[in-house]
DNA sequence: CGCTCGTTTGACTCCTTTCAATCCCAGTGG
DNA sequence: CCACTGGGATTGAAAGGAGTCAAACGAGCG
């Protein structure tokens, strides 16, 4: 095996997406010596995860939190009833699992809803870095607000209106955190989850947009949107 | 007038409900000589708010945060279509605008819903408090995490299912939150703007609820909830 | 090929909205 | 003291959107 290289490393091969990571900037500055440097960074795991990976469970309590540096994750809220919905979702430049931080078990599962690369950071290290490093706190501060900010807004784009509005509201939420504007091609049964509806509905409302050419399915099973078409629906 | 007296200050009235003070611990194990302290203080203000209230608005760029020491605020988000959504109620012991500290604006207006008692502190205290006190950073995470919690219970409990038992929900969060069970008799309009649905359905869900006995409205304008029967209809 | 899993579609039901009218109560002014 | 008035609450009737239940369809896979 060769000798791991960590994100603060030039020569570490996944650098470039490391710009909006939450710990980096505090790393960078860090006025750890190189011991402890090496200690904190050892415990950081990156890597890409499937579609479908459960990062952490509803009701367990995390040990790490989680940067996403590319693809898309969902935050999972299972129902008393056996129902679910999807309360927010998180792109690149995300931290996710916050809670653990303060200790709190997680109130949701996330999930990786688009192959996913994801950093791994131990509490342990966010607590080593705080007690020299206080500019770590801005950083998760920011990203606990982003939280709230992704929250809000599925309750007042996705959760409010009809079902069409919120669907178009949704696909353009996608296609703005997608590259090259081409989004996954998500299960019904998580669109249903997102906005609030049955899967029957998501499906048929996809169905129309389609019909409609709002959206146009590429072969390898993404979606191009006609933005100016699903604002006009709004 | 009287020397104005503060809220480290045995003397101070509403000492028993600083409790729950975001800044409060911080200020007892303040490191900040009494100069100092004396500059921090002198910029929170604490009074009661009646209904209706704004403590800021949305778009707006804040300058304070505000803790709730009694009664219930509201965070109303305008939609371009002209309507609104409450995105997040706020109870004792919260704290609001943190988004100030970062310099953001206000996603929402804040509204009192229910005559409140609140402090309001400058961010420039808690940025002057954070240098010396870097505990304070922990209480600021806590109260973000609590409007992370506030907000995605909205879509889970007060978003999803039928009116009915939305409205349920509602009542039993109201509840949970009320002293001596007595839960103050919400305008229609802000049912409505909670739970998602038209003002005309408010009204009817809550006349039903009336006439079925699953709450009882009092001479005082406020109302008592039958939490059982309440708990049956989830 | 037969299976499974997810998607699509149909028909019917039911809940919520829409648009309107009426009611109720508190505050106002004659 | 009582009619007047305005804002919120209530209620009705009709229309429409989403849910429910069920069946058909299609792609991927052992």
């Amino acid at each position: 095996m060769t000798p791991k290289t960590y994100c603060t490393d030039e020569k570490w091969p996944g650098r470039p997406d490391c710009v909006h990571c939450a710990i980096r900037s505090t790393v960078l500055f860090s006025v750890l010596n190189e011991a402890e440097l090496g200690e904190v960074l050892r415990g950081i795991d990156n890597r890409w995860h499937e579609t479908g990976h459960e990062l952490y469970a509803q009701g367990a309590k995390g040990e790490d939190i989680y940067t996403i540096r590319a693809g898309c994750v969902k935050m999972v809220h299972a129902l008393d009833d056996g129902g679910r919905r999807i309360v927010r979702l998180h792109y690149r430049g995300d931290a996710i699992g916050l809670q653990s931080v303060l200790g709190q078990p997680n109130r949701n599962s996330a999930i990786v809803m688009q192959k996913a690369d994801i950093c791994r950071i131990p509490v342990s290290v966010i607590h080593a870095l705080k007690k020299r490093n206080p500019q770590i706190y801005e950083q998760l501060m920011q990203r606990w607000q982003a939280s709230l900010d992704e929250a809000e807004s599925f309750i007042t784009e996705l959760g409010t209106g009809h079902a069409e509005t919120r669907l178009a509201h949704l696909l353009l939420k996608l296609d703005a955190h997608s590259e090259r504007h081409c989004i996954p091609n998500l299960l019904r049964e998580d669109i249903a989850a997102i906005i609030g509806v049955t899967t029957e509905t998501a499906s048929r409302l996809m169905a129309d947009f389609r019909r409609r050419k709002f959206i146009l399915e590429k072969e390898d099973r993404g979606i191009h949107c006609d933005r100016d078409a699903l604002k006009s629906l709004i």
